[in-house]
RNA sequence: CGGGGCGUGGCUCAGAGGUCAAGAGCGCCUGGUUCGGGACCAGGAGGUCGGAGGUUCAAAUCCUCUCGCCCCGACCA
C-alpha cells in the first residue's frame, strides 16, 4: 500500500482525551475515532488491526469445535421477556420501538437468541453437544462510558453459547474453551489472569473471568503472588490469621455513652477520640427478603455479594429506613448487635469474631455502647468471610499477604446450567426418552475491547508497538528524501519485490523525513527499511520497531533478511 | 445518577463586557527553497465563539435554560 494514496489521518498534536494511553495512541495514529460517548469508528488501520484479532479468536473458536453463526442485533422483547431479563437486565439495555410501536431491543449479549434457535432445531440428544458462536456488534447502554474501546455503548464481542446433555458435558465445553480462551491471548501476546470472579446480569453457577493486568484497567483484581490466587475484589477470599493484639480491647465493661447525632464510624471515633478498627459497624441487609445484621469493623468494607454467597441468598439489598427503625427501634446510625430483635440473623465478619471490647450503636437514637464482647452481650449466629479483601490480608490459599491490581476484563465465561433453558422451555429428548432442559455455557470475548487492550500493554513513548501477529502491516518501508531519484528508484524496487510475500506500507509521501520517521514509529509497524543517504552506498537500513535495533542490509540482500528477520519476530 | 470541568477554524488552545465588524500555533491550499527524527520563506482559504432565550448603548465574555463532551464517584461485561 502506497501511504501517498493511503488514509491515515495521524495527529500531531496530542487528542484532548489522553487518559488512558491505548486510546490517546489509537486516536493519535488514526486507528480510530469518536463519534459519540463510547462510540468509535475504526479507521483503516484499526479495522486492520480489529480484523486480525478477530480472526485469530474465529480460528481458535474454530478449533475448539464452535460453530460460527451470526446473530441478529435488534432481538424482540418477547424472547427477553421469555428470560425475564426484559426487566432485570436493567437501565443498560438499550430498548427501543417499531413503527408499529413494538418492542425491541438492541442486544447486549445473545442467550435469548442463542436459545431460540436451538430449541426449534435442536431435538436430540444425538445432536449434542453443540457450541455455537457469533461475532456480532452488541450494546449497552452504560450509564459512564471510559477509556475509549475498553467500555463503550457499542463493541464488538465474540459469544458462544454451548448445550450439552449434562453437567458433565457442559465440564467439558467449558475446558475447551477456556483453553482456547488462553490460547488466543497467548497468541495476541497478552499476558492475562484468570480470575474467580461474579455473575452480574448473565447468571450462572461459575464463572471465570480473563483479565489483562494493567495500571489503566478498571476491573479491581486481588492476587497473590506468592501462589497465583487471583481474584475480582469484589469476591476474593480472605484467608485466616491469627487475632490481632489491638483487637483486643482491655476495657470489656458494657457501657452506653451518649452520642449525639453522631451517625457514622468516622464521626462516632473522632468523638470518642478512638481509632476506626475499634469500632464494629452493624449494616442490616434483606436477603431474599429475610433480615440479616452484617458485622464488620469499622475501617473496612462489606462485601455484598460475598454475604449473599455465605448466606446462600440469591437476593440482596440494604434494608431501607423504615425497616431499620422497625428492627432496631433506633434510626440509622446506631444499629448495634446488642438488643437486636430474635428475627435479625446476625453474621459476623471473621475479623469480628475474634474482637473484644469494641464500640457499636445501642439500637438507641444518640446513643453508642463501648466494651462490646461477643457471645456475652450478643449471639452470633454464623460467623463468615464477608468483608471486601484488600492489600495485605492474607491469601486464602497459601496465607502470604495478598496485592491489589487492575486490570482490563477482556473475557468472561459462564456455567449457566439450565437456567435458560428451563425459563424458555428448551428441551431435548435424552437416550431414555426423557425431556430433559439443555445444560449451557455462554463465553464472552470482547473483540474491540482487545485492540485497546493490545495497545495497553505494547506501546512506549514513541507510539503504539504490534506484536506481529496483528499489526495492520508486516514492514514501513520509508522513502527518506522523495525527490532523490536513485533514492525512489530502490525504494520502488524493494516495495515491488516485498510486496509479494508480506504486506508493505510503503511511505512514498512528499514529507519531511522527520514526519515520516514519527508518523513509522507511531503507528507501531513491527518492521522498518529506511531507503534514504546509504543508499549511494548500496545499503538500507532494516530496523525493528520495538526496540529500533538497526542493521545496514545490502541492497541485492534486501528480500531475504526481511523475511527472514520477519520469521524470527512472528515466532518470538 | 451525585460531584467537578470543558464546548472558540480540521487539531491543540488563548481571549473573561467596548481596543475582537474574532486570535495564536499546528494542519490545509499556492509558489519557491530544503530533505536522516514532527523543515524554512512568501502569499492564501477557513469561525453564525455548542444551541435557545435574556440583561446591556454594547455579549465569545454576564444571567437562565438546554444539548454535547471529559474526569472522579455510584453502577457494571
Amino acid at each position: 500500500m502506497r501511504l501517498s494514496s493511503y488514509y491515515l489521518p495521524t495527529l500531531r498534536e496530542e487528542p484532548s482525551e489522553r487518559e488512558i494511553p491505548s486510546l490517546r495512541l489509537l486516536l493519535k495514529a488514526g486507528y480510530i475515532r469518536r463519534i459519540a460517548a463510547g462510540v468509535y469508528t475504526f479507521l483503516p488501520l484499526g479495522f486492520s488491526v480489529y480484523k486480525k484479532i478477530e480472526n485469530i479468536v474465529r480460528e481458535e473458536m474454530n478449533r475448539a469445535g464452535g460453530i460460527e453463526i451470526l446473530m441478529p442485533a435488534l432481538n424482540p422483547s418477547e424472547l427477553w421477556e421469555e428470560s425475564g431479563r426484559w426487566t432485570n437486565f436493567g437501565p443498560e439495555l438499550f430498548k427501543l420501538k417499531d413503527r408499529t410501536g413494538r418492542d425491541f431491543c438492541l442486544a447486549p449479549t445473545h442467550e435469548e437468541v442463542s436459545v431460540e434457535i436451538v430449541r426449534r432445531t435442536v431435538k436430540s440428544y444425538r445432536q449434542l453437544p453443540l457450541l455455537i458462536y457469533h461475532i456480532q456488534t452488541k450494546f449497552r447502554d452504560e450509564p459512564r462510558p471510559r477509556g475509549g474501546l475498553i467500555r463503550a455503548k457499542e463493541f464488538v464481542m465474540k459469544d458462544l453459547y454451548s448445550f450439552d446433555r449434562d453437567d458433565k458435558g457442559l465440564d467439558e465445553s467449558f475446558e475447551k474453551i477456556k483453553i482456547a480462551y488462553e490460547r488466543i491471548l497467548q497468541r495476541l501476546k497478552l499476558p492475562y489472569l484468570v480470575l474467580e470472579a461474579e455473575a452480574g446480569a448473565i447468571g450462572g453457577k461459575y464463572t471465570l473471568e480473563f483479565t489483562v493486568p494493567t495500571p489503566s484497567g478498571e476491573d479491581e483484581v486481588i492476587l497473590c503472588e506468592n501462589c497465583g490466587y487471583a481474584s475480582a475484589k469484589s469476591i476474593a477470599r480472605i484467608g485466616e490469621r491469627d487475632t490481632q493484639e489491638e483487637d483486643i480491647s482491655e476495657d470489656t465493661n458494657l457501657k452506653k455513652v451518649h452520642t449525639p447525632n453522631l451517625t457514622t464510624v468516622a464521626e462516632v471515633a473522632s468523638f470518642l477520640g478512638i481509632e476506626p478498627k475499634k469500632l464494629v459497624k452493624t449494616l442490616l441487609y434483606l436477603l431474599d427478603g429475610k433480615p440479616i445484621a452484617a458485622l464488620i469493623r469499622g475501617d473496612r468494607e462489606l462485601s455484598e455479594s460475598k454475604l449473599a454467597l455465605a448466606i446462600g441468598a440469591k437476593e440482596i439489598r440494604m434494608a431501607d429506613e423504615e425497616t431499620i427503625l422497625r428492627l432496631t427501634n433506633a434510626p440509622m446510625g446506631f444499629s448495634g448487635p446488642v438488643n437486636l430483635k430474635e428475627e435479625v440473623t446476625i453474621v459476623a465478619d471473621k475479623e469480628v469474631a475474634g474482637m473484644k471490647g469494641f464500640v457499636t450503636g445501642a439500637n438507641e437514637k444518640d446513643y453508642h455502647f463501648l466494651g462490646v464482647v461477643p457471645g456475652r452481650d450478643f449471639k452470633i449466629s454464623l460467623v463468615a468471610d464477608i468483608r471486601v479483601a484488600q492489600m495485605g490480608d492474607p491469601c486464602p490459599q497459601c496465607g502470604e499477604d495478598l496485592m491489589e491490581i487492575r486490570g482490563i476484563e477482556v473475557g468472561h465465561i459462564f456455567k449457566l446450567g439450565t437456567e435458560y433453558s428451563e425459563k424458555m422451555q428448551a428441551y431435548f429428548q435424552d437416550e431414555d426418552g426423557s425431556l430433559k432442559p439443555f445444560v449451557m455455557g455462554c463465553y464472552g470475548l470482547g473483540v474491540s475491547r482487545l485492540v485497546s487492550a493490545i495497545a495497553e500493554v505494547h506501546h512506549d513513548e514513541d507510539g503504539l508497538c504490534w506484536p506481529p501477529c496483528v499489526a495492520p502491516f508486516d514492514i514501513i518501508l520509508i522513502l527518506v528524501n522523495s525527490q532523490d531519484e536513485e533514492q525512489r528508484r530502490v525504494a520502488e524496487d524493494i516495495y515491488a519485490r516485498l510486496s509479494d510475500r508480506m504486506s508493505v506500507l510503503y511511505d512514498d509521501r512528499e514529507e519531511s523525513p522527520g514526519v515520516k520517521f514519527k508518523d513509522a514509529d507511531l503507528i507501531g509497524i513491527p518492521l522498518q527499511i529506511v531507503v534514504g543517504r546509504k543508499v549511494k552506498d548500496g545499503i538500507v537500513e532494516l530496523r525493528l520497531r520495538k526496540n529500533h535495533q538497526t542493521e545496514d542490509v545490502p541492497i541485492e540482500e534486501v528480500e531475504e533478511r526481511t523475511f527472514a528477520v520477519w520469521e524470527k519476530i512472528k515466532a518470538e
